[in-house]
DNA sequence: GTGCATTGATTGACTAGTCAATCATCCACC
DNA sequence: GGTGGATGATTGACTAGTCAATCAATGCAC
């Protein structure tokens, strides 16, 4: 049955089932096999896609970068004001989607995994640099000190965002908003 | 050339050399016999000490939170005003210790193993409890808002040190005083 | 001689990755 | 409009290696 105009289709189903496996077992616990399995493939077929093992994870995180950067560009576009624009920012990084499961598993691999491997690492860099980014752009014409908010702000989300996916944080975006505007 | 005794000396060996070897070769990488040989005994003997290799990385992760805690005890001590016990708590999770290779490894497997197994989200939630707690003490004279300052402070802490582990962030230790104290 | 410390040898399960072969589908040519 | 490659999709069978865990056996010390 094999047709022709897959590649898009098995590649996506492939990171898809990563991330999934990722989330099901702990990121130890992946295996080649089990993410082909998973995507309703054969394992020589995911190598024949993605070349290894890691490629396929990578790509994996990738997608859940990409996915994060459209929701912060769709809140953005719909904020009129600097401090919308903040908690534009603010909201896409505590959108529901960064608290599924699967999300939150692929993330805390993400951390390990970019502590040695320099791709990953790189890919962690585009994260918090646009982070940061985004971040200052909306402080700008609300504090002079618009660069040390963002660097703090930024490092305050990712911290925020940590307990909520792992403890029992409540309202971690309220939170995260008080302590930015009380910095105004 | 066994002689009696040898249990918490091996104990301290393996946990030790645990650490070693998450630090060096990546958490997915730590293989029984690779602590084992690193701690300079068998493998057989690993299992004989701790049953299995989940328990030799649960013990390591005690080993460090329990470093951390006598660290926080310490400064403290030495601390006399309230402002000084919120510096102490945030500069002993700031510590030199805390950027150790080993240190920065082992807490992000820590919390990646979190996720799934039990135990070890039983031991986060006791990192997180007293670090919060920590806190709510030095800050309630300082003061009335102690409960949320305490809260976001220790998302503070844990958002810039994943940064500063992990990325170029410099001056993490300020940069939470800074944020803190601007909420007093 | 009793018991703890220690290991060599082994097991059974599982791993990433490779290779050659098969099969459907498409395109060019007649 | 039919035919025959060419090409991409797909897999079964396999390699070579690793792993955690177990067990029986050995040796030192008391």
């Amino acid at each position: 049955m094999p047709r022709k105009g897959m590649e898009s289709e098995r590649r996506a189903a492939l990171v898809e089932a990563a991330i999934g496996e990722i989330a099901h077992g702990g990121a130890g616990a992946v295996t080649v096999a089990k993410i082909a399995r998973r995507a309703g493939v054969s394992a020589p077929l995911a190598h024949h896609y993605f070349g290894s093992k890691d490629a396929i994870l990578l790509a994996a995180m990738r997608h859940i970068l990409r996915a994060l950067a459209a929701e912060t560009r769709g809140r953005l576009r719909r904020a009129e004001t600097p401090l919308a624009r903040v908690r534009a920012v603010v909201g896409a990084s505590f959108a529901p989607a960064s608290f599924r499961e699967e999300n939150v598993a692929a993330w805390l691999d993400f951390y390990v995994a970019a502590r040695t491997d320099p791709a990953t690492m790189r890919l962690l860099r585009v994260y918090q640099r646009r982070l940061r980014s985004n971040l200052l752009h909306a402080l700008r014409p609300l504090t002079p000190q618009a660069p040390e908010v963002a660097e703090g702000a930024a490092a305050l989300i990712d911290g925020v965002w940590l307990r909520a996916a792992l403890g029992e944080t409540d309202a971690p975006e309220r939170t995260v908003n008080e302590w930015i505007e009380a910095r105004l």
